[in-house]
DNA sequence: CCTTGACTTGAAGTGAACTTCAACTGTGAC
DNA sequence: GTCACAGTTGAAGTTCACTTCAAGTCAAGG
């Protein structure tokens, strides 16, 4: 069972466009071809996709994706590079989480803080508002009113 | 007290260039100039920057950085617009979170996989190993061996 | 006063990841 | 057979957020 490039796209919701680049880049070196030359996606380069997509959210480029790609052709003499690839990835992965969740708190107060503001009609009104009507999850914030 | 772009650059990190155009792209509305026409970063313009660092975490395009800035500027009677735009702030914050959470699942699935293979010697011993031998945490990720 | 070095500007350049274009070819439904 | 349409290619274009450059100004220490 194979799946023209268009197929692909739809399956997979990404452009064709996009995939044929990942194919001029060297992202999916097996990609066999069917009949006047076009892609044949098999299943294993569903989840080759599947892979890039997983390690461009990693934070990957797409030149250190090749070199993934070009590992596993290389076969298990490349399994110690391959799993160090993937612990770098989760290591960035944790990072990336942990700088969300400081976006988050920051992102929370002004949540908090425009709340305040609408429902009493000025910043200066939240401002001047009263240490112990702010809640504690936000009160670390309260040095930031500004802006 | 005020600060030259070159103290705010080591105070915060970003590099002063990256300030002269967020400057220049009207990101910095407030920003006022000292002696020879230099710019002279107060307190709250080095609280503006954190703001622009954690609307750009969130995914807001310069542009739309722009926009809050002017609404800031009109005072309260935008109050319930940079309310809406922290919400959708939020809201997309939370959504890369759950993104991240799913890509690192793979990519702990990815981790144990090769970790796998490297202290077994080969990618085929993993694909070969009995189900009762797969942590159960890693189980649903099974079917997707392939690269 | 003079020099050093940090600042100023507008304009041009960069890098990454696509996307679009133009010209062409082959497939498959009728 | 024919014809629309999905596919092919290399090259050029796009977008975004900076970064670098060139040419000039100014402040402050010696």
């Amino acid at each position: 069972m194979t799946y023209t490039i268009g197929e692909t796209a739809e399956l997979l919701g990404v452009p064709a466009s996009t995939m044929r680049y990942y194919d001029k880049e060297g992202l999916l070196p097996e990609l066999s071809r069917g009949a006047g030359g076009r892609r044949a996606f098999e299943d294993k380069d569903l989840e080759a996709l599947k892979v890039i997509d997983c390690l461009k959210q990693s934070g990957l480029h797409i030149s250190e994706i090749r070199q993934f790609m070009q590992w596993y052709q290389q076969g298990d003499e490349t399994l110690k590079q391959r799993q160090e690839l993937f612990q770098n990835c989760r290591t960035s992965v944790l990072e990336q989480m942990e700088q969300l969740q400081r976006t988050l708190e920051i992102v929370e107060y002004k949540c908090w803080y425009y709340e305040a503001a609408t429902s009493l009609g000025s910043e200066q009104a939240v401002i001047d508002l009263p240490e112990d009507q702010i809640p504690a999850r936000i009160r670390g914030y309260r040095d930031r009113l500004e802006v």
